[in-house]
DNA sequence: GCCGTTTTCGGCCCGACTGTTTTCAGTCG
């Protein structure tokens, strides 16, 4: 069983969560926590590196000893300290952790006073009103902790980014009006486009900050304000989207931003830079002493860094810094440089409007293209389309291309790869499209190596321009199958093929990190929609923020190039 | 345990809010 950066990650975590309770050295347990990300952010698989004989220690945050440490999970799939440090704190105390308003002081306290160890012991002595007894607890927090013990609240619910956005935009607006303030953004991991959202961070600015979290925690659908103050609060929504609300003076407004904006990570490595010019940040501004440096926008902020303003889409201290103090930041890709859309279904399989309506809706978005890709054959439950009823569309497809101005409809379809890699179509029917998308829908579960030979087989085949949603995962639904990305874009590559980024927000795949593996690797990637109406479209600005998360230039998305330039890149030789 | 605009040892981000205290530790972001 290959051992991936996750898995080494997660046993980092582990370790540092049992550490923090051990009272280590707290800059002990942020190295593992570091590493740990450092892990998940690289695009390249560690177990791979060593078999090559890399040095781990060039990667950010991994020295010597934890170099080490990696090498001993990769050949042994354990690591001693973990097992040495769990004899002393038991690993259920980690859970405990995870609990709201439990840190590790308190589950220590816990563990010593009343040798809980696990969830269990712990709802039994709330329930028994041990816990009010404990010094340092009380009677509230004990019942806090009945609540979230019983409601299940140690997993942490991730809400995707398009969800957040139906709960966000309304809200916004409505702070926006509020008295006392004078303008509000959303921050956070929804400013920085990731694919999921925690909670929801709220920056304002205003002259009177308790009048305005006064009418911030009586919007509507708030069901629980769990932490109000003079100038931030806390709610839980109806929907169980967590709110954070922090007012600030306007001149600091651009030095709250940037902090909330984070990540943790970029806003800890700025601050750590200001340091070094002997100046303090916080989310008040710059100083040095007690002098307030102007620093009223983001782009002062970064201005007194001596860095250019960095898009939040790339705060994730994964390079940007360094990449800025070298004037060497991606030129990332926008909405506007897309010209076209390479897929999307009609009603001929399982979208919801018609050829002539999706077309329709392609020229309002100003595209040059779009590519139809029905569903193939073996996708009887999607309303899969026969050889007869593809070639029935062809002609129709040619019918409407004769009535059309200003755009191109692609003939395509979005082919099964069947459980051997072999395509959904025999290759006299392929030939007669303009661009084949490959995907797997079903065998989701084949381990590692065979999911990656079946999709390259897929490849090999050569009327195969591009492998949709590559990993097959949905969003807090389904995981990533297991597929070995590094050697898929190489075979992209190698076959002058493409892999999508689906920008539906259920699936968002490639993500992030493999969209930094592709281009650092050089292989352009197709940002395709996969919409299943009209409105499917507007999905693009979701697969437009995964790719600039992956520093995705306008070079490094297929679907930027004109008509006669994309078809050129889907010739294969 | 990592790392170097503090540079190979000695640092390591910073402030708000809560609950339990009676001046602050713990937690969170």
């Amino acid at each position: 069983m290959p051992v991936h950066n996750r898995d080494i990650a997660q046993t980092f975590d582990q370790l540092a969560d049992l550490l923090e309770i051990a009272d280590a050295n707290p800059f002990r347990v942020r190295a593992y926590r570091n590493a740990a990300r450092s892990l998940r952010a690289s695009g390249r698989n560690v177990a791979d590196m060593l078999a090559e004989g890399c040095d781990l220690s060039e990667l950010p945050d991994i020295g010597e000893d934890l170099a080490a440490k990696i090498t001993e999970i990769v050949e042994t799939g354990h690591l001693t300290l973990l097992e040495e440090v769990a004899q002393e704190v038991p690993r259920g105390l980690a859970d405990v952790v995870a609990l709201p308003g439990i840190g590790p002081k308190r589950a220590r306290s816990l563990h010593e006073a009343l040798g809980i160890t696990s969830l269990d012991d712990l709802q039994r002595a709330a329930e028994d009103g041990r816990i009010a007894r404990v010094k340092g607890f009380g009677a509230k927090t004990q019942r806090r902790i009945l609540d979230a013990v019983t409601r299940g609240k140690t997993r942490e619910r991730r809400f995707r980014l398009d969800v957040a956005e139906d709960y966000a935009a309304p809200l916004l607006e409505y702070i926006r009006d509020l008295e006392g303030v004078e303008k509000a953004e959303i921050a956070g991991s929804y400013r920085r486009r990731k694919d999921t959202v925690g909670d929801l961070d709220i920056v304002a600015a205003g002259s009177d900050g308790a009048k305005g979290i006064e009418g911030f925690i009586a919007y509507d659908e708030v069901a629980r304000v769990v932490s109000r103050g003079e100038t931030r609060s806390t709610v839980i929504l109806r929907s169980g989207l967590q709110v954070d609300l922090r007012i600030v003076a306007p001149e600091s407004f651009g030095a709250a931003l940037h902090y909330f904006t984070g990540s943790k990570a970029h806003s800890i490595a700025c601050r750590h830079r200001a340091n070094g010019k002997g100046l303090k940040m916080n989310e008040y501004g710059l100083f040095r002493g007690d002098k307030r440096q102007t620093a009223n926008s983001e782009t002062e902020i970064y201005d007194a860094l001596g860095l250019p303003w960095i898009a939040p889409v790339l705060r994730e201290d994964r390079g940007e810094i360094e990449a800025a103090d070298a004037g060497a930041l991606p030129d990332l890709v926008r909405l506007e440089d897309i010209r076209g859309d390479l897929h999307m279904h009609t009603t001929a399989s399982d979208g919801r409007n018609s050829l002539r309506e999706m077309a329709q809706a392609a020229q309002e978005r100003g595209y040059e293209y779009i590519a139809i890709t029905d569903h193939s054959r073996s996708q009887t439950v999607a309303g899969g389309l026969s050889v007869e009823d593809l070639e029935a569309q062809l002609d129709d497809i040619d019918a409407l291309n004769n009535t059309l101005e200003g755009l191109c409809v692609l003939k395509s379809s979005e082919v099964d790869i069947l459980k051997d890699g072999t395509l959904d179509y025999p290759d006299d029917l392929l030939a007669k499209l303009d661009l084949v998308v490959a995907s797997v829908h079903a065998g989701l579960d084949l381990d590692e190596d065979a999911q990656t030979e079946r999709i390259i087989r897929a490849m090999d085949n050569p009327h195969v321009g591009i492998i949709g949603h590559p990993t097959g995962r949905l969003i807090n639904a389904r995981p990533a199958a297991a597929v070995d990305l590094e050697r898929l874009i190489e075979a992209a590559l190698e076959r002058g093929c493409f892999l999508e980024v689906n920008a539906s927000p259920q699936r968002l795949d490639l993500d992030d990190v493999a969209c930094r593996l592709a281009r650092d690797a050089g292989l352009a990637l197709s940002i395709g929609t996969d919409a299943h109406a009209v409105s499917g479209l507007d999905d693009m600005r979701f697969g437009i923020g995964q790719a600039q998360r992956g520093w995705l230039g306008p070079d490094d998305v297929l679907n930027t190039r004109g008509l006669n330039d994309l078809r050129d890149l889907l010739k294969r030789a």
